[in-house]
DNA sequence: TTTATTACCTATTAAACTGATATGTTAATG
DNA sequence: CATTAACATATCAGTTTAATAGGTAATAAA
């Protein structure tokens, strides 16, 4: 599985907000109640998204979060990447890993790459705002 | 990570197999040292294999694995979700996955299948031939 | 100035998954 | 009958996943 609880928790939320959107701040038992997702697991969920900029948090009464930005300017992958960490469909494709030794004699390493391509453009070209409710019948995302 | 050891190893098993085809049967000792990969946890993974008619493992002196069909008529994509289980993208994507009672409301569930979709038709469009060895320059996978 | 609210912070946890290893048993060959 | 090599089953350490628990800090209203 490439996209675990942790985005597509956060890509919920990011909908929500956006389509809850008000002068004030969204608590975030309002959105979790709405979206029936644990409270305290979303907590950690939105820490992540208000440290990268893509949130603000507010304390307090009539505190909690808001969009930093329109909905048509956020990004699934971008959402997805920050919350799970990666998005790369094998390990030797991950940021953070070291150089393999095989490459040289990888057959496969092309066609990971050319997934991984695939992927990233896929879900970089889906904005928040594709995913709020709309009207349009039939639309999808089918290639 | 969509795909783990598991399938990365079952797809150089396989490469390795069509390039080392013989009348005979080759050993999991030899695949195993080539590939440097621990031969006891390669067994495991063949064995899959073998049950679903991908190889025929003949045992003892002269034995070894032997690819049924040609190279070119192996999926990528059958071999790993063979090994892997599913290829699913998400957890409410994967064949056994109970039906989700949020189905109806779910914003992002479109774009899952269509993710889903482009994953399923890149994998299942090269085979284990167009992995193999070759001299062709700049071949590669970029859609 | 106290109380209620709400985000922020850190630690712990049960269950599952990953990537192996260990120890055999069965079948084929010479 | 000894060797080879696949097949079979169990176990294991480490990591990840999806939470929960229990607090602290900031803000607004009473």
């Amino acid at each position: 599985m490439l996209i675990s609880t942790k985005g597509r928790y956060a890509l919920r939320v990011m909908i929500d907000l956006a389509e809850n959107q008000k002068d004030s701040y969204v608590p975030l038992k309002e959105t979790a109640q709405r979206q029936e997702i644990s409270e305290k697991y979303l907590e950690g969920i939105l820490k992540t998204l208000v440290q990268h900029n893509m949130l603000t948090g507010v304390r307090g009464k009539g505190g909690g979060y808001r969009l930093t930005k329109a909905p048509e300017n956020y990004t699934v992958g971008e959402i997805l990447r920050l919350t799970e960490g990666s998005l790369a469909p094998v390990a030797c494709l991950e940021p953070q890993a070291k150089s393999c030794p095989r490459m040289a004699q990888c057959r496969t390493l092309e066609m990971w790459k050319g997934l991984d391509q695939m992927i990233t453009q896929y879900l970089d070209g889906i904005t928040i705002a594709d995913l709020m409710s709309r009207d349009v019948p039939g639309f999808d995302y089918v290639i």
